[in-house]
DNA sequence: TTGATAATTGGACTCAGTACAAGAATAGAT
DNA sequence: ATCTATTCTTGTACTGAGTCCAATTATCAA
């Protein structure tokens, strides 16, 4: 993935699980907004500097697991694969357990502006990656507003799908139901 | 509007919008990330303390023309509205220098983490009012996931318009213009 | 003049995120 | 074993956004 280790040098240690695991308790027992990186680092037995070595930012923390899709997804695509089945490749491996931190906590603590905007910045990173995609494999189509308006709406119904399902809760069907029926949707 | 005064009390001052101007003027001299609130204040001879009485934070200002609009739209919703038409209306109204600062400064500054976010805030503002609309017009639909895809698809069409018209430059077409043109590729 | 109301202010505070230099742990080479 | 390059880890100091609150000030209405 992206933390290979090549060389030599100090080797990691178990930092980053250790932190991931520390901040779900937290959030559990605390909430998301009531938990200083302080406090997350405390307990992981770690100093506050190593926290900023792993995570970019404290709502990192909410969306491991829509980062790591993410990522998967991103890999497919640059290994040139087509769009949609890239998206599902990647939403066979999304498990019924894979439901982000930020879900759990927004049922907790309403829907914080930090949370929104945070999970909005993931949301932006998948037009992004529909939009490069789309003009990968351009079907005679140069016009900007049709480019972004397809990249748009596909990665619009790739959301309204994953969080439909979400929402689901436990008696929900997989995933990649709810992406066909979407995907479908928008087809023309 | 929203800020009519009712009763007495102290009356506001020039606050607000000498606020937006000495922002708006250092954010062309410093760039956005290069400017605090503190020297924001100290321009417009205010204390620090009275920006946070008219702004929830310092990445209001980039968006408030967006804002505005967005609040225009959800006043013609409430009246009841239908959503084709409350959009039009709205875009008739912003002419061609209702350009967000947030625009001309990911242009000085790239896109910063904070730009996209802060703006992103915006689109899903959006997409919550177009889902409500959607909602408030049944078309005897109620399945859950084709709401949200509706609503998602919608709502990414108009951004995909404004976003191309913003990028148009100087010679670009009326806002609508675009707006019709999205729209006319998702209407099934 | 008095009172009610609401804006403004200063000041102290919390906390996320940045910067950086010093220390510690490893692999590999000599 | 020792040295060296590499990289993780840590302490520390700092910036700046956003919150909180009590005190002050400007206005309207009676």
């Amino acid at each position: 993935m992206s933390t290979e280790r090549i060389t030599a040098g100090r080797p990691r240690s178990s930092s980053r699980s250790t932190i991931e695991e520390a901040a779900a308790e937290l959030f559990l027992e605390q909430s998301y907004g009531g938990t200083t990186v302080d406090e997350i680092t405390q307990r992981a037995g770690v100093s506050r500097a190593t926290f900023f070595n792993y995570f970019d930012a404290k709502s990192d923390l909410l969306w491991m697991d829509a980062d790591r899709a993410l990522d998967a997804l991103d890999a497919r695509l640059a290994n040139g694969a087509e769009l949609i089945d890239a998206v599902s490749a990647t939403a066979s491996e999304i498990g019924p357990e894979r439901v982000p931190l930020a879900v759990t906590q927004a049922e907790v603590m309403g829907t914080g502006e930090e949370l929104v905007s945070s999970g909005l910045v993931r949301v932006g990173r998948l037009v992004s990656m529909v939009r490069a995609a789309i003009m990968a494999h351009p079907p005679q189509e140069h016009d900007e507003l049709v480019v972004a308006v397809r990249a748009n709406v596909l990665a619009g119904a790739l959301v309204a799908a994953w969080s439909t399902w979400i929402r689901g809760g436990v008696e929900r069907r997989p995933l990649s139901r709810y992406l066909d029926e979407a995907i479908a949707l928008v087809q023309l």
